[in-house]
DNA sequence: GGAAGATGTTTTAGCCTTAAACTATTTTCC
DNA sequence: GGAAAATAGTTTAAGGCTAAAACATCTTCC
């Protein structure tokens, strides 16, 4: 147990720890540092997506699923792997169908069901894109050794790990981007 | 160097690793797992902050500012702290008010200025806030040794040096919450 | 065959967010 | 003193996000 950064043997069984107040503050400032890297690199990649590619994260999100299934996709599938609602789905497909990237069709077995896949323009822009959002990604983390990396992404699953228990694993895996 | 999860020596200073396009599966694969644990604890708060004090991290997290400051803000200095525009905090600063949670007065001084602070009743709200807050956190993290915690937090720590030296660190820490 | 329930999508309503335009006020500087 | 520039805040427009309700279409099961 660790306390304000400073560790605390647990003395017995049932520790006073359990019946005084505590604050947390390692356990926050973890978050608090966790929130900021992950918002600084989102940051600068939504940025960078705009800049050059006049598009926004979500819509790469969303191609980068899609490349993933030639077949395909039912906007219900995209929106479970996205992580984000259905309303949500509906939005960014119009956009890029409206921008020829996707195309659209109503399933011809279910009426209720339409299926979106990548145009051989919007597999083209997105390879593109993969490629930039990859590099970025790279020269990002160009500063950190290759070591602490591999120790950040062990401990990174052992928080994971903590979340979904305690969450009962409700929340699997909310919205992963550019997965290539 | 490691690339795809296998080690690589270097064989010389010059080696064919700049020459050759890379894919940096390495360095996605953690920023997409640094994501989703982001991601998984953030959408979690926001649920719980919602279904206990039907509010939101943004409010939170000005409240959070306010009750650091017993003599109130000015907006642009919340707008500051919070790393947000201007326009955002005006629309935060409008509900909290609603709410009685802040008051905001013109400045005598300065016309063109507004102080805002918390109400006593926010003080109180905050402090509830606050505690959930703190303890979800710590919830979510229970099943992660504190070893483990320890050593995270000092590897963010080598992340959010690289990525602030990348970008030449034009991103000062954007928004943190609930910082108590 | 038809009601009941499940499933897929869209709509609605409400926040949050930024950038840019705008108002009001204060400061600067001739 | 008074015009020009800077500053504080608000408003607006455009996008993105969510949850929940509404709508449409299957599937199931009597």
């Amino acid at each position: 147990m660790s306390i304000a950064g400073r560790k605390v043997e647990t003395v017995d069984a049932e520790s006073k720890v359990e019946e005084s107040p505590q604050d947390h503050r390692m356990e926050l400032r973890l978050w608090l540092r966790l929130l900021t890297c992950a918002n600084m690199i989102e940051t600068e990649i939504r940025r960078r997506m705009r800049a050059c590619f006049d598009t926004t994260l979500p819509r790469f999100d969303m191609m980068a699923q899609l490349e993933r299934s030639p077949d395909g996709l039912l906007l219900g599938e995209l929106s479970r792997r996205m992580m984000v609602s259905n309303g949500n789905v509906t939005g960014l497909v119009d956009r890029l169908v409206q921008e020829g990237l996707i195309d659209r069709q109503i399933s011809p077995t279910d009426r209720r069901a339409a299926r979106v896949r990548l145009t051989e323009d919007g597999r083209a822009t997105f390879a593109k894109m993969a490629k930039a959002h990859s590099d970025w990604i790279a020269e990002l983390l160009a500063d950190m050794p290759a070591r602490d990396q591999d120790v950040l992404l062990q401990r990174l699953g052992s928080l994971k790990s903590s979340v979904q228990s305690a969450t009962g694993g409700a929340i699997p895996e909310p919205r992963r981007r550019g997965k290539t």
